[in-house]
DNA sequence: TAACGCTGTGTAATAATATAACATATTTAA
DNA sequence: TTAAATATGTTATATTATTACACAGCGTTA
């Protein structure tokens, strides 16, 4: 279901910002480098990161409060994301592990919820970096 | 390994605080509450909580930026955690899952990387919001 | 004892992250 | 072709978190 054809001027902007890095990118470091693209207020970077996620084609590392693109192309799982994260060089990947998937997506608590969403961060130190 | 009793001043009515609440607190609320103790600045909330997180008595919910008390006094696993959380009324839950923690401390991804600590959180509807 | 490292405290200032409110424009759908 | 929904630009402000500095208490150890 790709949607970046539908996307505005500042969404674009910004996703082809982040989609650059391979690494996650905070806003106000999206909002110096958009400055010259003429988008001037943090609002302007948050209402587009909004989207953004809200279509998949971002993720926020809750813990880092920063933003990656996602490289799945088809991503079916915005809302079912599983990051691990250095603690040392803080390189963020995206992990795809379907057995992982079908397991959180089958988790069921004894409470009876019902969730429509999940985000996961493993942490720990990276091969470069143990 | 309790070491509540080794906690100094601040720390104590901290915890104190979040224990009373069975809902994540944010630190700035919690600063509000706590400066009739004579507890009156940011810092000094931050650093009580940064130790009490370090030591498991707490967690932080990343996605809310908010803290809650870990109920199970003999936490081993301050450093994988897993929370419900209804996004309707705010309502947060620890999860303690035997077969899901186990699934995800073994957890290996194809990168060689070696998890220390992982943070899971669910997101739906509670019973009472669905 | 004295020197040191470690942890915690108190205070002030500031940085970093995020949203509210308002006026307007554009796109989509009935 | 009106109405609803979505996006924009701007200003101001709210919320979350840390830096920097001076000092106090405690245990180790020289
Ligand atoms: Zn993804
Ligand atoms: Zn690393
Ligand atoms: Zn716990
Ligand atoms: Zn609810």
């Amino acid at each position: 279901m790709q949607k970046q054809e539908t996307l505005t001027k500042n969404q674009k902007i910004i996703l082809d910002l982040i989609e650059k890095s391979d690494q996650p990118l905070k806003a106000y470091s999206i909002l110096f480098d958009v400055k010259k693209k003429g988008i001037n207020a943090p609002l302007q970077v948050y209402r587009a990161l909004k989207k953004l996620v809200k279509i998949g084609k971002i993720h926020k590392i809750e813990s880092r409060n920063a933003f990656i693109a996602c490289k799945n192309s088809k991503c079916q799982i915005a809302k079912a994301t599983v990051f691990s994260i250095c603690e040392s060089c803080e390189d963020v990947t995206e992990i795809h592990d379907h057995k992982l998937s079908e397991h959180l997506r089958d988790f069921k608590d004894n409470k009876g919820m019902k969730y429509s969403k999940y985000n996961l961060e493993f942490f720990g130190l990276c091969k470069k970096c143990v």
